[in-house]
DNA sequence: TTGAAAGCGCTACCAG
DNA sequence: CTGGTAGCGCTTTCAA
C-alpha cells in the first residue's frame, strides 16, 4: 500500500513528486537518518553493510539526489564561491585565468558559481549575490562594490569577499591586479623610445571600461612631469572605426599609440597600413596582453607582457580567508583601513617592431 | 529585552549571527508573517502603511537579506537556469551568444548560474546540477550528457534540459547547432573552387574538440561521394606548432586547408607566408567564424560566416519548455523519440582571398 | 489587519 | 547499530 497522505497543502507542480531522503528510507527499510548516515558516509557511525547496500540502492532505485538547499539550510553554510560574471568577454588572458580558479576552487571543495549579474548594479547586485548565502565573493570589477556593498554581503556570511582590480574597497580583501601598472609599462616604453604625443586607445565596447580606464590612468602617469602629452582616441572594434581614426591621426599630432590591447592594435595597424602610414616611422604603435597575434602581424607588435599569478594561488587565498576571514583586512569594526591586498599580476614591455 | 533564547543547539560558526526575518520581526514588533507579506509586497493581503514602513527599515537597519535556498526549499522550486561551463575559451562568437542568453533570461526573471563541471563527467554531473534543483539546464556540450544524465535530471525537477550541439540525447531538447554544418560549407567551397585533397586543422587544445571533431565530420560529408581526400591536421596554437606542420604539408600532398576557425587560420596563415608558401596559388587556406580578425589579413581569410540565432530566442525557448515540459519531446513515460530540436544556427561560406 | 503554526528536505543530536 | 526528532529560514494557509 502506498500510503500517501492526502497531500492537500500546496501542490508543488511537480509531474512525478522528486524523490527525497524519505522516501529512500521508506524504499530502504530503515529511517531518514540511516540514509543520511550511509550517503554521507558519517564515520561517527557504523552502519551494517547490509543496511549500506540496501539505502544505496534503493537511492539508485529513485534516482534520489540530495537537495543542496535543504542540506546547506540545515548546515548554516555553504560551499558557494560567487563569480559575478560582468557583461563582455574579457579576452583570452582573463578566460584562462578565470578557468584556472575554477579548477582550483573546484579541487578545494568549493562549489563555483558564476552569477550573472547584468542588470543589477552596486548594492542592488551585492543584495542580490547575498541571497545565495556565498561564503566567498571574488569580484573581477564586473559591478561597482561599494563598502556598503561588501557589509551586506558579510552580514549575509560571506567570510571572504575579494575585488581583482584597481581601487581597494573597504571592507573587502583587495587582491591588486592594478591595470594601471599595464598603462604604465606601455607609457614608459613609448617615452623611452622619444615619442611625445601619445594616442591612447579607448575601447568603446561596454564593459572594457573596467581594464582600459585604469591603463590611460596609468600611461598619464607615465607622463606626468615630463613634457609628453596624452590624447585618449575612442575606437570601436570595427573596420570603420580604425580607418576614421587613422584619419583623425594626423590633425591629432600623435606620434606614437598605445591602442589598449594587441586585438585593438591589430585592427589599428592594418586601417594605417591601409592608409599608407608606416609603422613606427610615421606612428608607432604598441599593444598589450602579449596575444600570439602581435607576432603573426608585420610589423610584430610590441606590447606589454602582463603576468598574472595562478589561478591556483587565489583559490588557496580564498580558501585561507574562508578559514579565517580576519586576516588581512583590519576588519574590527568595519571601519577598516584598506587591505594591502595580495599582488598577482606583474607587467614588462616587450620591444618588437612597431615601436 | 533581547529575550534570545540560548541558542545551545550548534553553533554555526558565525561571528555576528545573520539577521533572519524573525530577527527583524521582533526588531519592527510584528510577526514573521507580516514581514513575508511586506517584504514580497503580497497582493493577497492588505498591510497598513505604517507597519510596511516599520517592516522595511527594521529590514534596512539590520541589512537583511532573504536566504534563497530556505525560499526555494519552502516554494519547492527554484528559478535557477544552469548553464554548465566547459573548460576552454570558447571563442568571441560563443561569449557573445552566451551574455545575450544570460541577459535574456535574466529579463524573464531567472537566476543564471553557470556551474563549472570541470573535474566531472556524464552522470556525475548531471547528479551535481541536480543538486542545484535547476528548473533548466542549458548545456553547451560542455559535458557528454547521458540520456540517464537526463533522466536524472527530470527527476530532480529540471522542466527542461537543453543541448546545443549536434548529437540529440534522448529525452533532452536539443537545440541543433550543428557543427558539421560548418565544416560542410568549407568543404563545399573547397571542393568548388577545385581543390582535391583538403586538410583539416583539428586543435590540440583541450576541450575544442566538441566543435572540432563535427566539423571536420562535416567535411568528410562534403568530400563523399567526390574523388576528394580528406586529412586531419593536429595542431597547437603555438607558432612553433604551426610551423612544424607547414614543413610537413608538402609531404601531406594538400592543396588546401580548412583551419578549424580563423585564429587557427591566421596563425597557419603567418607560418606558411614565411615559409615562402603561397596563398592559396599553392595551398589555399579557409578559416571560419568570420571574425573581424580574418579581413585585417593578407591575404584576406575566406571564411564560413555562422549566424547563430539571438540567445533571445533561445531564452524564449526556455520559458516555454519550463511553462509547458512536455512540448516538443515526447515525454509520455521517458520512452521518448529524439526531439526534433529547433535549428539556431546557418552558416555559409564567404570567399575572400585565400581561396 | 495580523499572528500562530505547519512543513519544505536535510543532518545531528540523544535514546534505545 | 539504528530511530525519533528538533530545527535551519522561509511562505502560506487558517483563525483571530
Amino acid at each position: 500500500m502506498t500510503q500517501t497522505p492526502p497531500r492537500p497543502p500546496a501542490g508543488p507542480p511537480a509531474r512525478r513528486p522528486v524523490p527525497t531522503s524519505a522516501d529512500v528510507a521508506r524504499l530502504a527499510g530503515v529511517s531518514r537518518a540511516t540514509v543520511s548516515y550511509v550517503l554521507n558516509n558519517t564515520s561517527a557511525v557504523r552502519i551494517s553493510e547490509p543496511t549500506r547496500r540496501r539505502v544505496r540502492e534503493a537511492a539508485e532505485e529513485l534516482g534520489y539526489v540530495p537537495h543542496a538547499a535543504a542540506r546547506s539550510l540545515r548546515a548554516g553554510r555553504t560551499r558557494i564561491v560567487l563569480l559575478p560574471t560582468a557583461h563582455v568577454p574579457v579576452g583570452p588572458l582573463y578566460g584562462h585565468f578565470l578557468n584556472e580558479l575554477q579548477w582550483a576552487l573546484r579541487r578545494l571543495d568549493y562549489t563555483v558559481v558564476q552569477y550573472a549579474s547584468m542588470g543589477l548594479r552596486g548594492d542592488e547586485a551585492a543584495r542580490a549575490w547575498a541571497e545565495l548565502r556565498p561564503v566567498a565573493v571574488v569580484s573581477f570589477g564586473a559591478v561597482d562594490l561599494t563598502p556598503f556593498g561588501v557589509d551586506i554581503l558579510k552580514r549575509s556570511g560571506a567570510r571572504a569577499v575579494i575585488t581583482l582590480g584597481t581601487r581597494p574597497v573597504e571592507g573587502a580583501h583587495n587582491v591588486v591586479m592594478d591595470q594601471r601598472r599595464v598603462g604604465a609599462c606601455a607609457g614608459a616604453h613609448l617615452l623611452e623610445r622619444g615619442y611625445r604625443r601619445l594616442g591612447v586607445v579607448m575601447p568603446e565596447e561596454p564593459g572594457l571600461n573596467v581594464f582600459s580606464a585604469p591603463r590611460l590612468e596609468g600611461v598619464r602617469g607615465a607622463a606626468a612631469g615630463t613634457d609628453a602629452e596624452v590624447v585618449p582616441l575612442p575606437l570601436a572594434y570595427t573596420e570603420e572605426s580604425a580607418a576614421a581614426l587613422t584619419a583623425r591621426l594626423p590633425s591629432l599630432g600623435v606620434d606614437a599609440v598605445f591602442a589598449y590591447n594587441d586585438e585593438y592594435a591589430s585592427l589599428l595597424l592594418r586601417a594605417l597600413l591601409d592608409a599608407g602610414v608606416s609603422v613606427p616611422d610615421d606612428t608607432a604603435l604598441m599593444g598589450a596582453d602579449d596575444l600570439l597575434l602581435g607576432k603573426l602581424l608585420r610589423p610584430r607588435l610590441s606590447t606589454v607582457q602582463v603576468d598574472m599569478e595562478t589561478g591556483q594561488h587565489l583559490a588557496e587565498l580564498v580558501d585561507r580567508l574562508v578559514g579565517d576571514p580576519d586576516r588581512t583586512p583590519d576588519d574590527h569594526g568595519h571601519q577598516a583601513g584598506h587591505a594591502p591586498g595580495h599582488d598577482l599580476m606583474a607587467a614588462r614591455a616587450i620591444r618588437r617592431e612597431s615601436t
